[in-house]
DNA sequence: ATGAAAGCGCTAACAA
DNA sequence: TTGTTAGCGCTTTCAT
């Protein structure tokens, strides 16, 4: 390539990389030759001799779901922004596969990873403290010592449970994950126990429902499974608009009208909640937001290779989307 | 690393790679070094020397949908079986994007291209004989002269509607894109067309409608649109499952009852139309057979540098999923 | 069974 | 402004 654009190889790379230095009479020969040869850099070379790839990981449990598929999304749209690419590295949810995700980092694959930790727990955090940059995303690992990016997991769910009450519901159900670990669930949890004291509401701990994943058939097997039990109930904050979607379905199998007899609302505020049947009231974090924050804060780190002085906790803001689930007035949106 | 082991470098490269002729005791030796310093090899100087990546490029219009997100894990699934990584490109469903996607691999980022040809169509085929493996996904590029992966669209499209009618419709509304190009839209309102004139129905061009896009709004509007003509329909055949959604969505806000008044059928069978209310009758393409063979064929072309002698052509198998928007029987799955 | 030499294609540092 | 030198860490080839 140089000798066919008469310089030498050094020329050629300045002009790739836009240095200044270079004689517009020469880049444009330069330029001339790499169109005539088709010529294309050898990113493995570049990336050897600078020690970066300029791609980063993230590693989530599985991009086939709505909600990790939006967030690969965002994540993709702010590393485009940064100049940076993104491999997806599909954990299932295992904390084997999470320390997995680590390593390729390792392997200098990539320059640093974005890791929605979901297996891993509070106790793993120390072995993410490793010599290349790693944010966590969710909510398994917070408060160091790495940096993190979250939801608003508490006072959302608050809001949410906060305006079935306002809503009517007296008896509401929690449709959540195990609550006795540090996660998604028991801070959502926690969430929902606040709107009830709020309100002075009892707690009937009959009415927190477990269910082991977050999938649409957990959510409606749980519907059924509650309206069956007979226990009275009159709205339900589910941890998830995948677990509400399931419910919505579970409740119109048991012939249970929604809002008329129950209320339900979600969190995550998916695409397709707006176009169910009822649509699904959301609680709507800041998905940008958030995509936005963990990369710039990685890229920050990749670039500062020092130990940060103190890890970085960001918690997107969120609103309520409501809609017919929970007594709204809105059908699809026009 | 090689000094720490006390060996040379090629040896450590040979433990690393599983060859045969090492010593145990060394193999040994080397192996304890690399725990000992927490070795990890440098995949970019392994790139540049091998002249691969190990990683192939799946282009594609969005992550963010559900049924580019299932191919996506489809195709990760499977290139991981074969030892591969996949990186994923957004392209926005541009001609453009989708061109600069190939020349990602031409940069030798990539091994090789899946792409999911959007904005480009067969007269661009030929852009696509490069000097690099390309297999295209999709009903915009087949019959060569580049290998392709499709879908049964035609005879998919014929039993969808052919179920239909089965059911008692007799006025069918098509919901596809623009039908003058070859693509989805256009096979599947071949498919259409021959459903009616199996079963001796006449057309009604009025029946067809076409959307800009293949979002859930574009659905529900076109859902609206229709009831509010007041042509008269009682099914109609989506060409995806996400319109479908839409459409569902659009005939509740419209008061028509499903699938009292109108049967509805999609394509793709997502994992959510199973747990819509009414779940989505749909047609159920085999996607993991698409993926295998799509990462397979790649690989076959990475391997075999040589043109290869004729153009594979892949189209995967389908069923029928019936559900209760064409009466079936069946709420959620249980 | 192990090692030495060479070089993949690029760019940082320095020299001209 | 342009070129020279060197080396990133690995693996192919050939020698021992």
């Amino acid at each position: 390539m140089a000798n066919a654009a008469g310089v030498s190889a050094m020329t050629v790379s300045n002009v790739i990389n836009g240095h200044p230095n270079v004689r517009q009479a020469t880049r444009d020969k330069v330029l001339e030759a790499m169109a005539r040869l088709d010529y294309r850099v050898n990113v493995a070379a570049r990336n050897l001799r600078k020690g970066r790839t300029g791609t980063i990981g993230l590693a989530l449990p599985q991009i086939d779901s709505p909600y990790y598929s939006r967030l690969a999304s965002c994540v993709i749209a702010a590393a485009g922004r940064h100049g940076l690419r993104v491999g997806i590295e599909q954990t299932a949810a295992t904390r084997e596969s999470e320390l997995d995700a680590l390593s390729l980092s390792r392997n200098r694959l990539y320059d640093g990873l974005l890791l929605s930790a979901v297996g891993l727990g509070q106790t793993d955090a120390e072995r993410l403290t490793v010599d290349h940059p790693v944010v966590v995303l969710g909510d398994r690992i917070t408060g160091g010592p790495v940096d993190h990016v979250g939801m608003p997991n508490l006072e959302a769910s608050r809001a949410a449970v906060g305006h079935l009450i306002e809503r009517g519901c007296r008896r509401i159900v929690l449709v959540c994950g195990d609550v006795d670990e540090v996660d998604t669930s028991s801070l959502r949890h926690a969430g929902y126990r606040r709107a009830l004291s709020d309100a002075g509401l009892p707690e009937d701990p009959r009415l927190v429902r477990r269910v082991a994943r977050f999938g649409l058939e957990d959510g409606a097997r749980c519907a059924r499974e509650l309206v069956a039990g007979g226990l009275g109930f009159d709205g339900v904050f589910c941890v998830t608009d995948t677990l509400a979607t399931g419910v919505l379905r579970g409740l119109a199998d048991s012939g249970v009208p929604v809002p008329g007899r129950v209320k339900v609302i979600g969190f995550d505020n998916l695409a397709e909640s707006a176009y169910l049947v009822p649509s699904l009231s959301s609680v709507d974090p800041d998905h940008d937001a958030m995509a936005e924050r963990a990369v710039a804060l990685l890229l920050t780190r990749i670039e500062q290779h020092e130990p940060p002085p103190r890890y970085e906790e960001f918690v997107s803001g969120f609103t309520l989307a409501i809609r017919e689930s929970t007594g709204g007035p809105q059908g699809a949106p026009r």
